[in-house]
DNA sequence: GTCTATAGGTGGATAGAC
DNA sequence: GTCTATCCACCTATAGAC
């Protein structure tokens, strides 16, 4: 049975951080279908048995590796309270949705893209969306509608919809899809301007 | 699936038919990871090495496996042009297509969630969508604009943004992330709403 | 056409020395 | 804590007998 928490000053916690980017990296780089122990264990510069001191195993590892991605996600997204009034910070956040997308498409692979039940292990039952940064853009949307800029309606699935259609054209992006496009500040634009027509579609 | 021509005494066709048929079984129900050579010989009843017989390898295997998938997606999106006017035959393209996703998971995240690079390489530069079940939808789409149910515009554009929602949507559902929403059907009233709502957007 | 045998490679995991 | 050595499972692919 490997460490688990405690924080120390020793080299052990050192090398398990080591092995856990690593780790990631491999992860994201060719999808679970490539993944290996030994290679993580090849480029921290360590025995194929050493990781087992660190980790219990193969999956301990993977499940490791794979939490980081979603505090990343969530940075992007909080930005958009800057901005200064709801229909803003709606759109602002559809902006650092795309943001994170193009920037981490490896993460954005795994959190949106893998069957929902090899992530959300943890998290008790998959019945829905990453909870709370789905619960951030119900956020928007409900003050959109209570702003009168939304008309009144079910915010979740107002939020469902609003979260398929920019799930749908990042993803069909990063799947190579629409590279036709151009380069990504041309998809970036047909990006805002897809959103800018639902949300007329949605009553705004 | 009535055999198509040719039919003949001896085996060989058979086993190389049966061959494609486990192949396509097994890449899709546990993607490229998992698939083997191996196995699908042992499927079949063959020795890992009677597969060269029929295939010059994995790669040849694969490839031969994975263009059925397309071929029923072709036979869900043509029924739509049963329906008697232009936006029943949008509206019904859109339905045929959540039919298709639904009903074939596994194909469904072959053609429209895996890298594009990995599936069009035969097809020269993986440029843009399938392309010609796209076309049926840009069609479908002009076709609305002809008949000013849709807003004249860039129909190529305004399919990409119809073909990302529902890609959104039926994607998002076969990824577990919409399970809250209930079952096929319930999901299906939903589908026709968000549908129904980004249309009014494109100045239906 | 299909088989067995085999070569040569990946990988996960364990045991025991240091 | 890390190593080497080892075992076992699985894979692709080829050679040659039948």
């Amino acid at each position: 049975m490997a460490r688990t928490g405690k924080t120390t000053t020793d080299r052990e916690g050192d090398t398990r951080a080591r092995l856990v980017v690593a780790a990631r990296d491999l992860f994201l780089e060719g999808g679970a279908a490539s993944f290996s122990l030994r290679e993580v264990a090849r480029r921290v510069g360590l025995s194929a048995a050493g990781v087992y001191r660190h980790f219990d195993g193969k999956e301990a590892l993977v499940a490791a590796a794979c939490m980081q991605g979603f505090t990343v996600f969530s940075s992007y997204l909080v930005r958009a309270l800057d901005a200064p009034d709801p229909l803003a910070r709606l759109l602002a956040t559809g902006d650092q949705y795309r943001r994170f997308a193009l920037g981490n498409p490896l993460d954005y692979r795994f959190i949106f893209m893998s069957a929902a039940e090899d992530i959300h292990k943890g998290d008790g039952p998959a019945t829905g969306p990453p909870s709370s940064t789905f619960r951030f853009l119900v956020d928007r949307v409900r003050e959109c509608m209570d702003a009168r800029v939304l008309v009144k309606a079910d915010a979740e699935k107002v939020a469902l919809v609003i979260w398929a259609h920019v799930h749908g054209l990042v993803s069909l992006r990063l799947s190579g899809h629409l590279s036709a496009l151009g380069d990504d500040e041309a998809f970036a634009a047909f990006y805002g301007g897809s959103v800018e027509g639902l949300l007329r579609g949605l009553g705004r």
